[in-house]
DNA sequence: GGAACTAGGTCAAAGGTCAG
DNA sequence: CCTGACCTTTGACCTAGTTC
């Protein structure tokens, strides 16, 4: 009948390797016993699950209304079962002395389990969002300073159109679907005109986005109310995630992130590394397209969106070493994002508002993983001296002073020896906090922006009373 | 193959008269069904004498440490002993033609899979439950699932009372609020009574937990319909989620991660490392109380929604190499438990669904930071011989065959040359996948089970057509 | 006749039960 | 609790009847 081997295909029932076709379907000797028997002697069993148990070959056993169920679904005939034969090796005629082992098909008690799927009517309610108000308001301060940062980012890059989404800042009256029309390639996104710069630039343009999400950073709620130590550990947690995130969103299409002085990285980059530059190496910038920019593409996720996710990596109650009261603050605060967010999506998109809402958040996952990678990145260029890391992405990305989250790789703490307590110390060793603390002073004095110089006059240490970037 | 009558022959323990083989070993009853117990329980037992008691027929009760080592000493394979089968009737009453071979509590996770939405609607006093079907018996079904592999652990390590949440799968009966009443400590925690096991007990725990994770994958829906490529694919990026999950979901306190066989792991374990044994090294134990124990603590997370984030961490669609198709079923699958988490949610506390279904969501991303530490310990690990790494761990967790996304750390490709090309290639360098193919299947040719060699025949790796594990 | 199949049968060795 | 005599179930392997 098939073209199949029976003895190749495995067990309809469990998936074991099949001994061949047994009461017409490709089975294997323990399911083929296991139905005979069941039927000759009429058992009934119950099933203590869900009557959806999983048959293979494993669990088998583990369920044998299951196992029956499944016999009979995929097509097991009972009338295939003949009459007890006589006893092997006894060639009399005397047959079955004994009652009836056959009753015909007197089993009314097998349904097929799996029938509890009532109509699916998939809409997920949504009432309860009397508190509009605050919440856009919430976006709308994110907004607000997102448009900042770029219009900061476009006059020291003059040459990148910097597109801030269309509707302005206050962007939550439109009530289009994004997913709607298709076309949407250059909507907020600028075509990148020149391939890859120098690591010099490379570094000046961590560095000036790092200032930046320090000012950024400012405007987040509870962040000036925090103490020294848990503003620094907030935003050292987030720091390398900025630097994935923001050229992330800003990327026109799939196969290049862009930078904002215009300039991408495509997936064939492999050369030196550092900052952003660290996107050239290893395989962080194919893997943020996979990761970061295709599923973002596929939402076709738009800016408040975007600023909320932002808010949320920044807001990490988690993160390692923030006081209680900080905790909580932080708690607090995301979970005020949280609600602005849903609301946001809610308004735009009702009906697939809590998937949409999911799918972003669950950029969150992936973001952290590259986050590592950035680091592993740096820190090993750092450390072989590859190209010079500039004094401030050190700072933000790879101090451990206060063994932030995102734990750093330790590559030679491990070959020394294998407890981790030398991660930090092996890392602090090669460049001291106290050095650092020097040569960041230096560079910001001489590149100050021009025409708001508030951002850059002090710098993140700890060490010492240069907080002014922060304070 | 004998030419001795196995019945003939004493106990290969005891002495005592034999019943047959019994896991290999010609034995007498009592030690079989000893052996069995022990295995299961995961029983470790102190000699009171100096480990050389006799064991024979009338003494073999007096000293169990030494009865079990004369088992294991005489060739008793622990591999031999079975999942869980379905309780068989009791042998004086009636038989097992009536439905109920259920006997008594035989564990407080069973019954909760059971109150599935068809018969339910009567006690359901929310009102939106339109969208409930589906999406309920999606949970269902991770419920379910989960319930199951409970079961299963607890047969194995008995001593370990792992609960399942008191309220049932569908739980949307009972109104109450879990953040309502404030002692919960122990609600659905077991209190663990042991510290810390041996590194034998570690890899064996964390290779019936992957087992395990095998055949809870099997039910998440798209996975069986998916290429044994993407299936692997899948299963290697949230491995090591898993092994930082489940101990985390199931610790009683955040001062320590609770581990099956009712071992835990506190914050100043500091000495060997492979699989669960990782969270012994490094900094992963605090950070996964930090990170994961003690924010599901806050929340006071649900089973319900425990199986909903671990579908959503394994229905990763942008994991490195899937195919395209593979990524659009499991995107599917994704939003469908995605849907169900917040329907779910909605019901039981319709107020602060937005920010409690993401505070769960926000949980993704410190636990994929962890993996990659987890990763990079047993890299270590292995690679300097510090332990010995379970076979199927290796598989699961740090072969780069496909370069699955949670990317390993690669602390001597760093040292040798920077660029990240290397990173797989030095390790398989290290551990070729040919020798750990040989290395996974000699042990299991040494050990065939007898009559059920189900689950340890096969392997995971790409190679070989030795995927019986999976299929 | 005999090769290929697929019924039924067998029984060692798994598993479970429950007084003691 | 644990033990172990006793029972059921499983499934690898075998025999036999049918078909081509």
């Amino acid at each position: 009948m098939d073209l199949v081997d029976p003895l190749a295909e495995p067990c309809a029932v469990c998936g074991d390797k099949s001994t061949g076709t047994h009461y017409g379907v490709i089975s294997c000797n323990g399911c083929k016993g296991f139905f005979r028997r069941t039927v000759l002697r009429d058992q009934k069993f119950t099933c203590r699950f869900n009557k959806r148990c999983v048959i293979d070959k494993n669990f088998r056993c583990a369920c044998r209304y299951c196992r029956f169920q499944k016999c009979v679904q995929v097509g097991m005939k009972r009338e295939a079962i003949q009459f007890e034969r006589d006893p092997v090796g006894s060639p009399t005629s005397g047959n079955s002395l004994n009652g009836t082992p056959f009753k015909k098909d007197r089993s009314p008690g097998y349904e097929n389990g799996n029938a509890n799927s009532v109509g699916s009517n998939g809409g997920v309610g949504q009432e309860n969002m009397r508190a509009g108000a605050t919440q856009s308001s919430v976006i709308d301060g994110l907004m607000d300073m997102e448009s900042r940062v770029n219009q900061e980012m476009c006059n020291r890059y003059r040459r990148s159109q910097i597109f801030v989404n269309g509707n302005g800042s206050s962007g939550n009256e439109s009530g289009d679907n994004p997913l709607g029309a298709g076309g949407s390639d250059g909507s907020a996104f600028a075509p990148p005109n020149r391939a890859c710069t120098t690591e010099v630039d490379l570094n000046e343009i961590s560095r000036t986005t790092l200032l930046l999400m320090v000012e950024w950073a400012k405007t987040i709620t509870p962040f000036m109310d925090l103490s020294m130590e848990d503003k620094i550990i907030l935003l050292k947690n987030y720091a390398p995630q900025h630097l994935i995130l923001m050229p992330a969103f800003r990327s026109p299409d799939t196969t290049r992130v862009c930078l904002f002085n215009n300039t991408y990285m495509t997936r064939d980059n492999n050369t030196d590394l550092n900052g952003f530059a660290a996107f050239k190496t290893s395989n962080i910038t194919p893997r943020v397209l996979d990761e970061i920019v295709w599923p973002m593409r596929q939402l076709q996720m738009r800016e408040q969106e975007f600023v909320c996710l932002k808010a949320l990596a920044f807001l990490h109650p988690e993160a390692k070493g923030l006081s209680n009261t900080s905790q909580i603050m932080i708690r607090d605060a995301r979970n005020r994002v949280l609600k602005a967010l849903y609301a946001f999506i809610l308004d735009q998109m009702p009906d697939e508002a809590p998937t949409r809402y999911g799918n972003i958040l669950l950029l969150a996952p992936a973001l952290k993983a590259l986050t590592q990678l950035l680091i592993e990145n740096m820190t090993l260029t750092k450390f072989f001296g590859l190209a010079e890391v500039d004094s401030l992405l050190s700072e933000f990305i790879l101090d451990d002073i206060n063994d932030h989250s995102t734990a750093p790789v330790s590559p030679l703490t491990a070959a020394g020896s294998v407890g981790s307590s030398g991660v930090s110390s092996v890392v602090s060793g090669i460049t001291p906090t106290g050095m650092l603390s020097a040569t960041l002073a230096a560079p910001l004095a001489i590149h100050p922006l021009q025409s708001q110089d508030s951002l850059l006059n002090g710098n993140l240490l700890l060490n010492g009373e240069q907080k002014t970037l922060i304070e």
